[in-house]
DNA sequence: ATAAACTACTTTATAAAATAAACCAAATAA
DNA sequence: TTATTTGGTTTATTTTATAAAGTAGTTTAT
């Protein structure tokens, strides 16, 4: 009936780096904490944790003199998100889908 | 961009709750917990804390001489779960959907 | 040159949530 | 009559999310 959902994307802030990284080639610390509109340590620990699975790759290096954390979704990554998105559905009743 | 995602319903259990009450017309405690595999313990809480919200009405009584625990969604439960279906598209990339 | 403010984070502490374990009362079975 | 099962609740523990504070270096203004 129910399928189990990833506990590690089942977080908002997660599913939300997890989504903006499947659309794009990579993305850095800044951008995402704009586009998700998340707090620096919060993004940090989460990105971390998405890293530790494998879901992402984190590059730290610089552009100009400033440090730059680079993010990019793994192939693990996308699977993981695709497997979630169809569990997903199994709690959305067809008559509301 | 990504639509926040209302906390009481993004709980892999409470949302197993209101998606099989958004179904039914009512459901009493024993299905719930065969339907979503919950421990007894864990759905005791997450119930209570959807009628907390207002997004399910329980009512206790008896079935024949045994306790009886009945839930049924709520239109503000109703409500509150399409809004978070909708909110959740945000999160779902348009490539993937 | 130097202090103040800003960028790009990380680390640590606190609050909230999920889950599990233990418990309870009544009913049924052995 | 003493287990065992049913139908839960309560309490405790673990996990998670979030916020606050800290670090390292940069840019800006004086």
């Amino acid at each position: 009936m129910f399928r189990p959902l990833d506990p590690l994307l089942h977080s908002e802030l997660r599913l939300a780096v997890v989504s903006l990284l499947a659309g794009v080639e990579s993305a850095d610390f800044t951008f995402i904490k704009e586009q998700t509109r998340a707090t620096a340590g919060n993004l940090s620990v989460q990105i971390d944790k998405l890293a530790q699975a494998g879901y992402i790759a984190v590059t730290k290096g610089y552009k100009g003199k400033k440090p730059q954390t680079l993010c990019r979704i793994t192939p693990a990554g996308i699977e993981a998100f695709r497997d979630y998105l169809e569990a997903l559905k199994s709690y959305i009743p067809t008559s509301m889908r």
